[in-house]
DNA sequence: TTATTGTTGCAACAAGGTTGCAAATTGTAT
DNA sequence: ATACAATTTGCAACCTTGTTGCAACAATAA
């Protein structure tokens, strides 16, 4: 499934009401509660990943228990609506797969590129080269998945 | 510079000895102190990356004090003695640059394999292609390095 | 040998995240 | 509409990884 929630168009941002953001939670299998909401209100109207404190400041005067919050995150990830990606200052980003069209949905084999200034993360398109066969005669290493980072500028920051 | 240790000779290991550790730390600038020499001694008797926790642990009766372990181990990074890779554990692992003929210096374009089960980190050569020209010409990104992750199962560990 | 400078150990702290549990809320079956 | 079972929430306490400030100490250079 490809849930399409443009982020580059104010004009649909402004269209993401309570009853998508339930059909949402639907479509994933997860009951509508106020905090899911209000957290999914905030992912859905940011064109990047965000961590769990920037979520908390988002939500503002809405805002929710920490714990409840790092629940939230992992009901939305486990079930597949947003995804977590790793950071090198220990803590973790989370963010709706979008329809983006420069960037691919988060599955299958391609490339992060993680921006040095504004820490956005996008999914690229990569030829990623199959290193199982190599790796794999040289010392018995088995390979189960492989992932290809890429550190640099984003168009927006340049 | 390129210090030759081999991990998987045991006659090699055992020629490790306080003189090598002291010339080893002279060649990177780093004072001589007990501390050091004890840790030195721990990475450079380990064929692969070691967490903080892990080091503590193998130091056993000669341990240290944890702020001084954080401490030593950014003094040897910092002078390039031995280098530092991030973990989805949000926690560093640590490895001395080692001559393993299976394993390639920690600079240049290579990949980390890091077991699934043992977490160990291996440094290995690879064939990574340059992502550079596809994606600057593409879209205005500008590539400062990458990262080539592969995923699974080590030897030991099947 | 001493002066200078860098290193150590301790206590306290900070950020990110998890656990256990009682109270509140949701979806569903009636 | 009501009641019930199963989830979800919020709170307090806790854990892990890592850092800061500071006084005491040790390594090198003169």
């Amino acid at each position: 499934m490809r849930i399409c929630l443009s982020h580059s168009s104010l004009k649909l941002t402004v269209m993401i009401h309570d009853r998508e953001l339930r059909s949402l939670l639907h479509k994933f299998g997860l009951k509508v509660t106020a905090a899911r909401l209000r957290v999914l209100g905030v992912l859905v109207h940011s064109p990047v990943a965000l961590s769990h404190r920037d979520i908390l400041e988002k939500m503002g005067e809405q805002t929710t228990d920490k714990v409840t919050l790092y629940r939230t995150l992992h009901s939305f990830a486990d079930c597949g609506l947003i995804h977590k990606v790793a950071t090198k200052e220990r803590s973790w980003r989370y963010a709706l797969h979008n329809g983006d069209p420069d960037t691919i949905p988060h599955d299958g084999d391609h490339a992060h590129f993680i921006c040095d200034i504004c820490e956005r993360i996008y999914c690229m398109p990569a030829v990623i080269p199959d290193q199982k066969q190599q790796v794999e005669l040289k010392r018995g290493f088995s390979l189960r998945s492989e992932e290809y980072r890429l550190h640099g500028t984003c168009p927006q920051c340049h």
